[in-house]
DNA sequence: AACACTGCGATTGTACACAATGGATGGTGT
DNA sequence: ACACCATCCATTGTGTACAATCGCAGTGTT
């Protein structure tokens, strides 16, 4: 019935892949921040024929978008299946957090030598936007916002190929935020991220290392991955099961 | 005219990224193939509509498969004007590299810890077909080959976003060492290759992994990069501008 | 009553037709 | 003769129709 076809958040997210197909990215982006922000549940099928009508372009566009988000990790695509949000395993979930702490050493050690004042003060202006977002209770923007500073900062790291590794690393992260995080805990601590960028500011490489390991241990430490995993990794393993956006009543019939 | 709808090698490649689509792989595949065995030169433009007539396929599946390879770095897709082959400039290269660097030794540790005999007999027999490319004259299958070493290796370390990150990256090593090595050095010494696998039997964690940062050394440092780069620079630069596959008088005209 | 098989519906996979964009070429004016 | 501009052509971007595939439900049999 009605189309979305406002542009909503337009904003000139010049630091992406550098395509000027506007449609394409702006269907990609709202898939994308749909699932970052957890209004789509991993599972839920993603079918392209009504995400088409939801956006107002063809079948073609949306296709595209879903390559790129599996490629990135955060979408499924089964063969004459259709696409589904990831549901990362807790195996996977530690696969991506061993090469996040990887990645992460090395764009701080990076960030450290090439960061401009210009882009300092933009990961400044980003932790705001993030504290704003957590105190108005909108955790998943916030949880959005958390992984575009840590992808702000690889920019500053000026190296294109971890630039794009990181990209697909943070989103799956946020997706296992959003999926494992225990409770009501505020999920990536924002001071952290002002002490990293103090440091930055400092040229001190070692300490700001070892805040981001710190970091790093944080948010690990908050999800239930590690030892006592049964009952969320249950809810994993079944998740594709329940394939409809309503979380209503379907783990009863198990 | 005549179709190569011959399967070609079809070895089956089950640690891919799982898509049971065979046309869309074989496409995917051969391009990949052509251009890391310099078959195509950097610069080519890869039009959509010639493509499909070679495969016998339509355009629809050529988009794909270019889509994953600009995804990948080894094809540059320039909005409204079409796809080349990419030509990474020496900074995309020396990013490239660093990104190896960081890569790598982590794999290593990781390939010494969780490698099975299994994997171990694998990568010496992927070690004797690169050798036999080089013996035979056949640089190109050389250099994919010792590429498809290292991407072997990455499989044995277990951790799914390093081995995709892995692919990209040495799928630009290639592109790269196919347009800077100078002259007739054998590129990548495969006895080099050997001991590594001997260590990593051995679970020697520290002689691998010194192994593996000397291996890097010696890419990088038989590549024209570093400091005397002017020439072959030079050509990067400005190979944009010979578009056609015929390397014959275009230079002249500068 | 439970299992297996077959037909149907829905959704994805592919090809093709049309629209839009960019570059090239030829003409004209100064 | 050179530069500028308009038109044409080639190539890509997008939408849509048709074909193939898979899951599911209904039905029959053991």
């Amino acid at each position: 019935m009605n189309e979305q076809l406002q542009p909503l958040k337009k904003q000139p997210r010049a630091g992406k892949a550098g395509r000027s197909g506007t449609q394409d990215d702006i269907v990609y982006a709202h898939i994308f921040e749909a699932i970052l922000e957890q209004r789509l549940a991993p599972g839920t099928k993603l079918s392209e024929e009504a995400l088409g009508e939801i956006f107002g372009v063809s079948r073609t566009i949306i296709r595209r978008a879903l390559s790129r988000l599996a490629h990135e990790g955060v979408v499924l695509l089964r063969p004459n299946r259709g696409a589904v949000v990831a549901s990362p395993s807790v195996e996977e979930a530690r696969q991506v957090f061993m090469a996040r702490r990887l990645v992460e050493r090395a764009i701080t050690e990076l960030a450290v030598q090439h960061a401009t004042a210009e882009q300092i003060a933009e990961l400044r202006q980003m932790v705001n936007d993030e504290r704003d977002s957590f105190s108005r209770g909108d955790r998943g923007a916030g949880i959005r916002l958390s992984g575009e500073f840590h992808l702000k900062l690889a920019e500053a790291a000026k190296n294109t190929p971890l630039i794009s590794f990181q990209r697909s690393l943070v989103s799956q992260t946020s997706l296992i935020i959003a999926q494992y995080e225990s409770g009501n805990r505020s999920h990536c601590s924002y001071d952290e991220h002002t002490q990293l960028i103090d440091a930055i500011e400092k040229r001190d490489g070692e300490l700001a290392v070892n805040l981001m390991m710190h970091h790093m241990d944080h948010i690990d430490s908050k999800l239930n991955l590690d030892e006592e995993s049964a009952s969320d990794d249950l809810h994993a393993v079944f998740s594709h099961l329940l394939q409809t956006k309503k979380p209503g009543r379907s783990p009863a019939k198990l």
